[in-house]
DNA sequence: TGCACGATGAAC
DNA sequence: TTCATCGTGCAC
């Protein structure tokens, strides 16, 4: 079996995690993909993370320690996983926007929602640790070389600054990456 | 207790 | 470009 990503693979800052993660297999449930595609969220001081607002109930996750997710509802009806990242208490993550299918995937795996319903991820994993035996992550036997393209975070215009950085990373002419 | 809005996706 | 749909965060 292939070895889980280790709770130090999460507790690098969350741009180098974002990166690491292209290439690496989702595993829930017996469903597989591969991520290839990632969004940045540096902390409390990206005003385009959910930190930003503090401490809340939902954000919880967020503040708590490296390797655990974070899932969200947005727009009252699609589920969104992140990937907790850096020290304790940092509140950065990493959130999964796509997906190339390997295993017991059905329907599209482009776009952060999309990718949840087909893993079956929902609120309930929320603060769930990634080191566990039902929700991990794994490297590959084998890791293809690939190209990283950096663009700005989607859907975060409301952001300043923040909204220009180039936060966002997927591996370079894979179909499955979720726009453009 | 009320309300504006969102790290989306699909339809028009 | 519009809309579905509702939890969250903050104002009152």
């Amino acid at each position: 079996m292939l070895r889980r990503l280790s709770r130090r693979f999460y507790a690098r800052p969350a741009e180098v995690v974002a990166r690491a993660l292209l290439g690496k297999l989702l595993v829930h449930r017996g469903r597989t993909g591969r991520i290839v595609e990632t969004e940045a969220y540096l902390g409390p001081h990206d005003l385009a993370a959910h930190s930003a607002r503090g401490l809340t109930p939902r954000t919880k996750p967020m503040f708590g320690p490296p390797g655990h997710a974070y899932v969200y509802l947005i727009y009252g009806m699609h589920w969104c996983m992140n990937v907790v990242t850096e020290p304790d208490g940092k509140a950065a993550a990493v959130l999964l926007r796509a997906l190339e299918p390997v295993e017991n995937l059905e329907g599209r795996t482009q776009g952060p929602a999309l990718l949840c319903k087909a893993m079956g991820i929902t609120g309930v994993l929320t603060g769930h640790d990634l080191l566990s035996r039902d929700l991990h992550i794994v490297a590959p036997r084998l890791e293809p070389p690939i190209r990283i393209v950096k663009r700005p975070r989607i859907g975060v215009d409301y952001a300043a600054h923040w909204a220009r950085r180039l936060l966002r990373f997927y591996i370079k002419d894979n179909v499955f990456v979720s726009k453009k």
